[in-house]
DNA sequence: CTTGCACAGCAAGGCGCTGA
DNA sequence: TCAGCGCCTTGCTGTGCAAG
């Protein structure tokens, strides 16, 4: 327990402090909970000093110090702070006095505070317990502890057994007097891996206790000052060394700016040392004699510490939030602490049965971790407040599979979680539709069940705030896309509990088929035992699932596959590895393998061989006419099409592909990186038309003509019309585009060919 | 009954686009 | 131009279920 350095805690906290936000407490409770938690810090105190233990970490001490102190300034300013109690008849007076350093909170602090100085050296800051040494004419008198910095404890007595300390040394001097750190002596201990593994506070508490423990001999000591030694540090370095204490030499080494100070800072953090350490110091030259030193005055030295491994933070409220599935989630709003390079300011805890075990509200005192790349997770509550108000959590029983599916007040949670979960890429795939999207048509009324977005019309989506016009057309033809999605990715949406590899491997095109299944029938699909059987069988019995089941029926979804009649390549391989029907008419694959082919029913060979182009490797989407989404697209755009269609190839001759790349985060693949803002967006093709209506794959025969947003990737007239038929000429274009292309069914239309890559890009 | 797997949910942060 | 948003990544924890 480092309260020897609370002073120089002070000075480190007080930033925190000025950021910290005061209870919303009564008086009463202020003064309730101010005794509380002084009464346990005393009690720690005491147990410390008369004990030698330590029943909290100093971390956990020092936070609920500064906690503790924030509420009196709130709740009574003007009155003193409370301050660590130290035991008033045990002090021995320093003959020079600890100053403590200052704590530089990072490398531009340390770059500031090193300006104008001279003569620097840097140490590693030895995680431990402060004593002063003195010896008068070379024989050891007094070995002091910290203490407040003016007095300390005497433990004169136990300097006998701690063989690293010289009991004598070869002066002439009539007084010596040093300052330094007694350690637990480690062997190969890395900061970084194994933390300060509490080796303060097990010396600490082998010093007060009153017999001699083993500990003792196994305690180091590496001084760190001589206040009135030689003014050179090589030459105090030399002589304490030949005294015996020769670790500060070891441990010593110039700098000259805030860089070798980070350099050494980091190698010490990694490397295996003989002691904890807990930063690093750099000493100046002290600038006053030693009788001068005050503590909290040392302008000489200053200290640049590592970020602790744990960080303790105060609970703010506790919030609930509902999955899609009904599962409530428990989350702690937190004041906003710093751990390594990020800013925590929630942490999930998990279940609501966690919660209630963890015991932690509003106000009470935790303390994080970071776990793997920075996931912060909660290590304990280290207090709690005495006035226990625990907010209540969603009733478990109103939210589960099937609860939800329209909106009311009470489910806004779990249905604004079910609709951020249907868009997603291996739902719906739902481009530009995110929480905060859905939020705002929620928020507009716009929605009263989970597919009610469907007839929804641009203008409609428009009319939500947040949402513009042009968004809203985007967002509509995203809607409109899902139509093309199959039948799995409906269950998916509706919220069915089906393993990915079951969902993958139903057979199932309609919903006739769906609902006609019973409980063996699904435990045929992999994956599902009894127990699962038994909940799909009844969750398709409820009335609120029947009921969106019909509305989608209703809409025709899943599109007939006499209407859409469309293969999927994606390069998600697990999909397509466990893809039900697959055809086995993949595409010839040339460079880039990844991407797959895959058939939807009702999908005819014929349809494929025009597009087995050489290199063409990509997803496909076949329509056999444009006048499904797309139609309804230009229908609703007449005008602004009207007349521009004379050359244009018309939607029975020409080819219209989009080409978007999957692999939008996968910057290797170059092939994609030659495209101009090809991330995220799709290409309009345009397939020049052959006029004799030539059927075969051609090489090269399509140019780019503009991009598209994802939500885009139906293939309007007007891209095809503004480069039409006209421009029927070859460019080469040879390299491989590993994409999504749409293409109408080749039985219709020119040759589609993909085989090179789309870098004749030209932004409308 | 135990073990292992899959999934849901969450965080932070980076990148790049959107829209005011 | 820039704040805000969408999308994506990594990886941990807790939970529930299937399988052994």
């Amino acid at each position: 327990m480092k309260r020897w350095l609370w002073l120089g805690l002070c000075l480190l906290n007080a930033e925190s402090r000025g950021k910290a936000l005061c209870p919303v407490w009564s008086p009463v409770r202020a003064q309730q909970e101010i005794t509380r938690l002084q009464e346990q810090l005393r009690h720690w105190d005491n147990v410390y000093y008369q004990q030698g233990a330590s029943p909290v970490s100093d971390d956990d001490y020092d936070s609920l110090l500064s906690r503790l102190q924030q509420w009196q300034r709130c709740f009574v300013p003007g009155e003193p702070v409370h301050e660590t109690a130290l035991p008033a008849s045990r002090g021995a007076p320093h003959p020079v006095a600890h100053t403590g350093v200052r704590k530089l909170r990072d490398r531009l602090a340390v770059a500031y505070w090193m300006q104008h100085k001279s003569a620097l050296w840097v140490q590693p800051k030895v995680d431990g317990v402060a004593v002063t040494l003195l010896y008068r004419h070379g024989r050891l008198t007094s070995l002091i502890s910290r203490g407040d910095g003016v007095r300390g404890e005497e433990w004169r007595d136990k300097a006998a057994h701690i063989p690293a300390i010289p009991q004598r040394i070869e002066t002439s001097l009539a007084e010596v007097v040093l300052q330094g750190e007694l350690f637990l002596q480690m062997t190969g201990h890395q900061q970084a891996r194994d933390g300060g593994a509490n080796a303060r506070a097990q010396v600490a508490g082998a010093m007060m206790r009153r017999e001699i423990g083993p500990l003792l001999k196994r305690t180091g000591l590496f001084i760190w000052a001589w206040p009135d030694g030689p003014p050179e540090m090589t030459e105090k370095l030399t002589q304490l060394s030949r005294w015996g204490f020769d670790l500060a030499r070891q441990w010593s080494q110039p700098v000259s700016d805030e860089e070798q100070v980070a350099a050494w800072r980091e190698r010490w953090f990694r490397a295996a040392l003989p002691f904890a350490t807990d930063g690093v110091v750099i000493h100046a030259a002290p600038s006053a004699a030693g009788r001068d030193w005050q503590p909290g005055q040392g302008s000489w030295s200053a200290a640049w510490k590592y970020q602790p491994a744990e960080v303790s933070s105060e609970v703010r409220a506790v919030t609930f939030s509902v999955g899609r599935t009904g599962k409530v989630a428990v989350v702690l709003n937190l004041q906003p602490v710093q751990a390594e390079d990020k800013t925590i300011r929630r942490i999930s805890i998990g279940s609501v049965a966690r919660w209630r075990a963890l015991d932690v509200i509003a106000g009470d005192q935790v303390t994080l971790t970071l776990a793997g790349l920075g996931i912060p997770r909660l290590e304990r509550v280290i207090w709690r407040v005495a006035e226990r108000h625990y907010p209540e959590p969603p009733a478990s029983d109103d939210f589960h599979a099937t609860s939800c599916l329209h909106i009311t007040p009470a489910c806004r949670a779990q249905f604004l979680s079910r609709l951020s979960g249907l868009s997603q890429k291996t739902v719906l795939d739902i481009a530009g539709m995110q929480r905060s999207s859905w939020q705002r048509l929620v928020q507009h009324g716009a929605l009263t069940h989970l597919f009610s977005w469907l007839t929804l019309t641009p203008e409609q989506i428009a009319a939500a705030e947040g949402i513009s016009p042009a968004r809203a057309q985007r967002i509509w033809l995203s809607f409109r896309l899902t139509r093309q999605q199959p039948l799995r990715r409906w269950i998916a949406a509706l919220g069915l509990p089906l393993p990915r590899q079951a969902l993958a491997s139903l057979p199932d095109t309609q919903w006739e088929a769906l609902l006609a299944r019973t409980g063996a029938d699904w435990q045929q699909l992999p994956g599902v035992g009894d127990v699962l059987a038994q909940r799909l069988v009844t969750m398709l019995q409820t009335p609120q699932l029947r009921e969106l089941i019909a509305f989608l029926q209703q809409q025709g979804i899943p599109a007939a596959p006499s209407v859409f009649r469309m293969g999927i390549v994606e390069d998600r391989q697990a999909e397509t590895e466990t893809q039900g029907e697959q055809a086995g008419s993949k595409t010839e694959q040339q460079g880039d393998n990844d991407h797959r082919f895959m058939r939807q029913r009702g999908f005819q060979q014929q349809d494929i061989d025009p597009a087995r182009c050489e290199g063409d490797t990509g997803i496909q989407l076949f329509l056999e006419h444009q006048r499904n989404a797309v139609a309804e697209h230009i229908a609703q755009h007449a005008a602004k099409y009207a007349g521009d269609d004379r050359s244009n190839c018309g939607d029975d001759r020409c080819v219209a592909g989009i080409q978007r790349d999957l692999r939008t985060n996968n910057r290797e693949h170059h092939q994609a990186q030659r495209i101009k803002y090809q991330k995220h967006f799709a290409q309009v093709i345009h397939q020049r038309c052959n006029k004799s209506g030539d059927h075969r794959c051609r090489r090269n025969n399509h140019d780019v003509l503009r991009m598209l947003y994802p939500a885009e990737r139906v293939v309007t007239q007007q891209n095809i019309a503004h480069r039409a038929a006209s421009d029927c000429g070859d460019r080469s274009d040879d390299n491989n585009a590993k994409q999504i292309h749409f293409a109408p069914a080749c039985s219709q239309c020119a040759g589609h060919r993909f085989s090179g890559n789309a870098d004749k890009v030209e932004n409308s």
